[in-house]
RNA sequence: CGGGGCGUGGCGCAGCCUGGUUAGCGCGCGUGUUUUGGGUACACGAGGCCGCCGGUUCGAAUCCGGCCGCCCCGACCA
């Protein structure tokens, strides 16, 4: 993209509003706007982030072998009478009437209609077990929306759901999902921590949350710093496999046998047995929450399948969220500094910006336009006529993880500057080379 | 849902208490000159239903009432 001609209004002053970091840099680097409270309009940047978020979220699912979908965010309230949570869920629910007087609901969650859509069609235990999932936008009619997108009423959710014969099986599922996830997080470079969790509203007796330190959390946990070393993606032989129970048993035990918890199921005498060099506290944001919730709605809905005895089963449920806009106000939340965004190159909107330093000038212009030609959708360029250190402050306030910075200096002899983001490393190097440099 | 606060050009704010000229400042925006590797300087200029409705008054951004919107603290959530 070309700057000069893009819908990225980047702000030197912070908006009002605006309390925490992530929620300032939102604003000012031009990637969303709110259009109501916690209702945000995702601008150009904004939503290319949220897209590339979506996408690893989507290849771990499908590598877990989850199916994707997607269900309608409204929903017949009939659906939701029928597990009893019409009445149950509150007044988070946004509920609507058509011109028909029919009651209508916009989705803050779908358990009801996955296993609608479930017993209609699957009949036999042979069908089992599966996994289904959609990426689609939720409301919750939250009583106090703050923070920007990390609390918002309107956000954007990967929910997956598992149907199994019986609870062995809903075991199994339970810890794919949990193996996805912590490869997710790992690859959006955040260091997540499951932490047994209260079901809450949805139910059920296992339960994880995701956890991923901020100073900013909203939550303050507690672990064994043993999590800071475990690499779920490079370990070789000794990776896990979604399809292999023993693996999945293993990796399970590996995250659940440290201690991890947020306040509320915070053990002190377990906390004591912990080493004290091990002993790590800090504030937390919920990216991710997984139950097991047994029968909870295949009963109350009466989806049943025929097990092997030819008599009819409930299957035995689970579901597993990822607040996927959230996590683009979390991933700034971890990585940030007094310029701006530090994207994780596997998200960043650009992989580099080019700085054409001197609009105008024939070698700057012509290296900018030939670097642009090369990259093209992987950079934006700053063609606008601004001063140099403009360019710079918006770059570093964008975050892109290279800045390609095109100066009459070196430009003469074919030179340009290559700046890293992250460390603020610069070299002067070879126009030729800057493909090969930021690959 | 309890408590607190705020609505004035795109952004950040002053003015309001003590009603009275063309409603002001910084940033941003446009034009020109200048500057040219970290948010340059100067000049000129554009841009405002002062959240909305009603009331008081000769006169309301300012006082009173109602409504709407938004933010913060707490209780709750991906």
């Amino acid at each position: 993209m070309r700057l000069s001609h893009s819908l990225i209004p980047t702000l030197k002053e912070t908006p009002a509003e605006a309390q925490i970091a992530s929620h300032r840099l939102m604003l000012r680097a031009g990637l969303v706007r709110q259009t109501s409270a916690g209702i945000y309009a995702w601008l150009p940047i904004g939503y290319r982030v949220l897209r590339n978020i979506e996408r690893i979220v989507r290849e771990e699912q499908d590598a877990a072998g989850a199916q994707e979908c997607l269900m309608p965010t409204i929903q017949p309230a009939e659906l939701w009478r029928e597990s009893g949570r019409y009445d149950d869920y509150g007044k988070e629910m946004l509920r609507i009437r058509d011109r028909h007087e029919r009651e209508l609901l916009y989705g803050p969650t779908n358990e009801e209609m996955i296993t609608d859509l479930m017993r209609q069609s699957a009949k036999s235990y042979r069908e089992l077990p599966q996994i289904l999932y959609h990426i689609q936008w939720k409301f919750r009619d939250e009583v106090r929306p703050r923070f920007g997108v990390m609390r918002g009423r309107e956000f954007l959710m990967k929910d997956a759901y598992s149907f199994d014969l019986d609870y062995a099986g809903a075991v199994v599922s339970y810890r794919k999902m949990m193996l996805a996830y912590m490869r997710t997080f790992q690859r959006l470079g955040l260091k997540a921590i499951p932490m047994a969790a209260e079901s809450g509203p949805i139910g059920g007796n296992l339960s994880h949350e995701f956890i991923i330190l901020a100073p900013t959390g909203e939550s303050q946990v507690y672990y064994d710093s043993a999590f800071e070393e475990i690499d779920y993606l490079a370990r070789g032989a000794d990776g896990f496999r979604h399809d292999d129970a023993s693996d999945l048993e293993r990796f399970f035990t590996e995250m659940t046998t440290h201690y991890a918890a947020t306040d509320e199921k915070h053990d002190k005498a377990a906390w004591e047995k912990v080493a004290p060099p091990r002993r790590r506290e800090g504030r937390g944001i919920e990216v991710g929450h997984i139950f097991y919730f047994g029968t909870k709605y295949s009963a109350a809905m009466g989806f049943g399948v025929a097990g092997p005895d030819g008599k009819q089963v409930h299957p035995e449920m689970g579901s597993y969220g990822i607040g996927v806009s959230r996590l683009v106000g979390a991933v700034i939340e971890a990585g940030h500094d007094e310029a701006g965004i530090i994207w994780p190159d596997a998200i960043a909107p650009f992989r580099a910006a080019i700085l054409n330093l001197k609009r105008g000038d024939a070698a700057c212009d012509r290296i900018c336009e030939a670097l642009y030609a090369k990259l093209g959708a992987a950079a934006l360029y700053d063609d606008r006529e601004e001063r140099a250190g403009v360019k710079f402050a918006d770059a570093d306030l964008m975050g892109h993880p290279w800045q390609i910075v095109v100066g009459p200096r070196g430009a003469a002899s074919g030179r340009v500057e290559l700046k890293r983001r992250a460390t603020g490393e610069r070299h002067e190097i070879a126009v030729d080379d800057v493909p090969a440099r930021i690959a």
